[in-house]
DNA sequence: TTTGCTAGTTACAGGGATGTAAGTAGCGCT
DNA sequence: AGCGCTACTTACATCCCTGTAACTAGCAAA
């Protein structure tokens, strides 16, 4: 198998003939689904029709059928992905904005979505790749409003408040140190010795959020 | 034009018939560099021996001629972008070590060679592909022994010294900052609403260097 | 100058990917 | 029941990319 991409053979389906008919909208989904496991998993470049028919269980026309064309669907599957990224986010600032959530937990809830639902690969993925668009307009300077704001209210009195962009950077550095996880975080815990410890990921986690913390609370 | 991969129309090579024959060892350096070139701007999927061929400005079987297959060309051009990373890494560290170079100049200079050089962008490729080994082992760790040596020598007298584990967290973290900028600064930059603002880029590069100067060195 | 080696060329084969054409089958509606 | 719509299928056309075969030409050594 190439390096660069990955070839799968494309086996005829076995034996059953039946043939499903869904609704338009399900078929629709039911292939997104699929691109975007595809997207997060190996890239833009290994969306094949062949390969996300075989997954659906429906042979490559159908797809064509529904999508017009290969850049047709790639672009729905990047606004699927997009979507579904910003739903996340928008939940979870919602969530933390109702709760009498820590900045630190904002910034661990986001962790949480970025690095595990794969979020941080497809981004990746879509920078490295061109798509020029993956980040919509301010909403990391929302994020840092909240953050902002908590920071202002459980300021000690009398101490002078903090710049509003020391807090946007402070999250931006959450960012690149989240996204760096989820990216090349084992190959770097590897070169840093810690290959074959098992909660090294953890320990960094807390380590992160320790620093986070006293940079953005600091004890009065 | 697709999203996912750039298609190249396969223009023939104007005019000059006039064939140019180099050793092979000055062949198989210029097709690594074109392919290296590749790389980095589109990911492994998209090196093409055609393409490379015309960077080259020769006909694609002569790079089969050289490295057999295009299987074996990924391995050398992934071999030869380590090389010229893990190069370039030592010289950075022999360097701070001969000179007086304070810690976070270390890292400065480390940002630089994995940003500007467009080493961040491959080792991204790389690890989002799937080539495993994409960071050899231990370098992390030396380069934070390095930086914790300076750090316990500008140690203040009396206080208690930090811990090897924060020094290397650190140099980790600084690490995901410095590949973040390269890899979604832009967008991220767009996202914080700093999308105009020509300096913000260095604006924050030096924000996180006092971020680190004061984690490594305090004032005492 | 001739001869040998090999870097390079053109032409073509094969496979895999996208896309098209024409027909089939599931399902709702009358 | 049967009619129509359309989700889906099979078969095929086409293009691109890798790899092979046979030949060509630059350069060095005799």
């Amino acid at each position: 198998m190439s390096i660069g991409d990955v070839r799968l053979s494309d086996t005829k389906k076995s034996g059953g003939k039946k043939r499903i008919r869904r609704t338009a909208e399900e078929a629709r989904q039911a292939i997104l689904e699929a691109a975007v496991e595809r997207l997060r998993d190996s890239g833009p470049a290994s969306i094949r029709l062949a390969d996300i028919a075989r997954d659906v269980g429906v042979s490559h026309p159908a797809i064509l059928h529904h999508f017009g064309s290969r850049e047709e669907l790639l672009a729905a599957v990047v606004q699927e992905a997009l979507e579904r990224l910003h739903l996340e986010l928008f939940h979870v600032l919602t969530h933390a904005e109702a709760s009498e959530a820590s900045s630190v937990e904002i910034l661990n809830a986001m962790a949480e979505t970025l690095e595990t639902a794969g979020h941080a690969r497809i981004i990746a993925w879509l920078n490295l790749s061109g798509v020029v668009d993956a980040v919509d307009k301010d909403r990391m300077r929302l994020v840092a409003e909240v953050v902002h704001a908590r920071r202002l209210e459980s300021l000690p009195p009398g101490s002078k408040p903090p710049e509003f962009e020391d807090t946007l950077f402070t999250c931006v550095l959450a960012t690149h140190a989240i996204m760096g996880e989820a990216l090349i975080g084992a190959s770097l815990r590897q070169s840093a010795g810690l290959g074959d410890d098992p909660d090294a990921p953890a320990r960094f986690r807390r380590w992160l959020a320790r620093l986070l913390v006293q940079k953005l609370e600091p004890p009065s």
